[in-house]
DNA sequence: CGCGTGATTGATGTCCTTCAAAGAGGGTGG
DNA sequence: CCACCCTCTTTGAAGGACATCAATCACGCG
């Protein structure tokens, strides 16, 4: 982590960007050094507690984050109260867009959160000057795509049942990737969000969580600790493939 | 189709690209005109039957393109076959990711359709050299990505009625932009694919269907004209606001 | 201990599906 | 030109999956 070489000039990797998720898959990976250390300069590290909102409301309304740690639910609301999950973003996701568009988005952290705040001029200056940036962020805007409409099949078409499977496997394969034993994880959401990203009832989610718990194809402790014993069972109960 | 009067030097936009909708609003918007006679040169028009596969199976699999005019619809099909559709795309909408993608997604026109297909490698070169175009593209992706996420919260939470209007209301502000007046037009989607797009069957689409129509909110003639007389009435049925 | 929040479980209701049949064009061939 | 058929749509009756309403449970905290 510390291969302090220093190439020719002064400048060196900021302290706070050398541990950081964002700096190898995410945003900033696709920085030079100097980027990065102009970056962070604009940068502020935030915590989130679990229920709030992620658009500080000291801040700039205008600003990027991205995810250091926790999981942000994306939720859009309808005026009588009927409320609906759209996406779940993992470190080291960026977000961004969400707010400010047209389309209503509410970010709110799911469980406690850290992120990395820049305005948004300054990343938007970054972007027009490195291609790559633009690159990263279309790339993820597909990536995000591709998992909305993912979720719409589940939304449309599956029963409860699978409904709740392919969430407990969407967690897993975000906590555990690639894992073809046996899992064990904590639910970054209630009982509550789970039933909103579904677009079911706390209640049916409750009864189908027990369920997959009778027919040992998960084993819950304490209401959020899940165990998967076999992951392709999970799959199968989700109806994938 | 022939006018030709050479500005000053050799190079004019190309016969065919004068008249197209891609070319002002869509991709080819960010061309200059010999990057447009080079993509030109390269490109084809092609016409597909309502029903068909908009890749061409003697078409190399690996190509992109822009609607020209209809309406494709990009679903996805799980093993048992139920089916849900993810998004439809109107002129002058570009295409190309779905196919190649991780995600397996099918595209098929909705229909009679008229694409413009790029050999994938030809476009994926003038995006590494134009950075406007991958903006543009990454500006569609992202109002895709509104578009999926608006739906999730229509598959999720909305009745039956809901769904219905929402599906009615956005064909409506496809084809007739802005408008607070009487409108008509031709649904693009037969029931079936109406109830493939709304997570429903086609049974309780059409009932839904005449019920807004006893309702007054919409005239049908014809199983696929509509008449909207408000659609200010039609959006307050969609649950929409 | 009592209270508060979140989760589970049960009883009942309802919206949508499923199953079934009939109606409405649209094209083909006699 | 009309009979026939095919597909798409509508309509009806019955059933089921999930929602709603309500009570109990479990855990943490003052």
């Amino acid at each position: 982590m510390d291969t302090y070489k220093k190439p020719s000039p002064e400048i060196e990797t900021p302290a706070v960007c050398r541990s950081c998720e964002a700096r190898h898959g995410g945003i900033c990976s696709t920085l030079t050094v100097s980027q990065l250390v102009e970056l962070n300069k604009y940068s502020a590290r935030r915590r989130i507690d679990a229920g709030n909102e992620v658009i500080g409301q000291g801040e700039n309304v205008s600003s990027y984050s991205n995810i250091l740690k926790g999981v942000v639910k994306l939720s859009k609301m309808m005026s009588d109260g009927r409320q609906q999950i759209v996406g779940l973003q993992f470190a080291p996701d960026f977000m961004g867009r969400p707010f400010l568009g047209e389309s209503t988005i509410t970010a709110e952290a799911a469980t406690e959160t850290e992120v990395c705040t820049f305005p948004r001029s300054v990343v938007d200056r970054m972007v027009a000057e490195v291609p790559e940036m633009e690159h990263k962020l279309y790339d993820q805007s597909l990536k995000e795509l591709d998992e909305a409409r993912d979720w719409m099949l589940t939304l449309g078409r599956k029963t409860a049942q699978e409904k709740v499977a392919s969430f407990l496997y969407l967690i897993l394969s975000h906590i555990d990737p690639e894992s073809d034993h046996r899992s064990t994880f904590d639910l970054p959401l209630s009982r509550a969000d789970i039933a909103d990203f579904l677009g079911l009832t706390i209640e049916t989610v409750s009864r189908q969580m027990t369920k997959l718990r009778k027919d040992g194809i998960i084993i819950i402790e304490n209401n959020r600790h899940v165990i998967v014993p076999d992951s392709d069972r999970l799959r199968e109960a989700a109806g994938i493939d």
